[in-house]
DNA sequence: CAATGATCCTGTCCGC
DNA sequence: TGCGGACAGGATCATT
């Protein structure tokens, strides 16, 4: 599923596609997939492409007059580059049309997926409230051990609340909890100083070796040019049946998701 | 406010 | 071979 290190690689290849490019329409072949900004103008496009950010699992896309999209890709969504006009995928959900007759297809099966047209005045607006980056230098052992102080909650819910820390999903949550040995549902009040020092550290360097491999491909993602990503190869404990000592691995359901842990290893 | 559970949705997999 | 049900889970909303 799209976490960080999908996002940052598919917006790496979206950047280089729409590089030098004008946008000349969005079309919408799902209802719901694509939202417009009240307060854009009537006629946006054709607009420049300017830059490409993220912020947690959002894409954002800047254009010439005031045009920014919002991409969310959620859990099945993908952005597929194709240099000339095809038919519609079964799971095609909207096209972002670009001036050379190429297109960026957003194919969604399970329609999960936006993609938000706003003036870029409004970004903040239509952004939910998110924590800092986990890669960024706001993300500090104070800073996490300070928000379970607070919380009762299992730390890996915590772990997964956007508002805490943006861009860590289920299976890098997993990971990371597994590398820094502590168990998914220890409550967040138990961490330690020391703990919070093992989940930060490994939070950031599981990411940056997601992002170095072009992430993680288990079931849907794909890169823009339809690659897999490489990370799959290298996850420890997620949907695993054994560790890689050997122990049996547990599968217990927290905040819904399915939570890989190993007993031994993780306290 | 915190925490939990339902919801959205469809493809896939498993057991019978 | 077919069918029903469980499962996958990011974010939002409603409820406790």
């Amino acid at each position: 599923m799209p976490e960080l290190p999908e996002v940052q690689t598919v917006l790496n290849g979206v950047c280089q596609v729409l590089n030098g490019r004008q946008v000349l329409s969005i079309v919408s072949y799902y209802p719901g997939t694509v939202i417009w900004d009240e307060a854009l103008d009537s006629h946006p496009f054709p607009a420049d492409f300017i830059s490409g950010m993220r912020r947690g699992k959002y894409m954002i896309l800047h254009f010439s007059k005031d045009v920014s999209l919002i991409v969310h890709l959620r859990m099945t969504g993908k952005l597929v580059f194709e240099t000339a006009l095809i038919d519609i995928h079964r799971h095609e959900r909207a096209r972002i049309e670009l001036d050379d007759g190429s297109a960026l297809r957003f194919i969604d099966p399970r329609t999960f997926g936006k993609i938000t047209v706003i003036n870029t005045e409004n970004l903040e607006k239509f952004l939910p409230q998110l924590g800092p980056e986990p890669l960024g230098k706001d993300f500090t052992p104070q800073y996490l051990y300070q928000k379970t102080r607070l919380r009762s909650a299992p730390i890996k819910n915590l772990l997964l609340d956007q508002s805490i820390v943006a861009g860590l999903g289920n299976i890098y949550t997993c990971e990371l909890l597994y590398r820094a040995g502590v168990r998914p549902q220890r409550i967040s009040k138990s961490i330690t100083h020391k703990e919070a020092n093992l989940i930060i550290r490994h939070s950031k360097e599981i990411l940056m070796e997601a992002i170095a491999v072009g992430g993680t491909s288990i079931s849907d993602y794909r890169q823009v040019d339809d690659k897999r990503g490489e990370f799959q190869n290298f996850l420890k404990i997620y949907q695993k049946k054994l560790c890689p000592l050997g122990h049996d691995v547990e599968n217990i359901r927290l905040a819904g998701r399915s939570s890989f842990f190993c007993p031994k290893c993780q306290k």
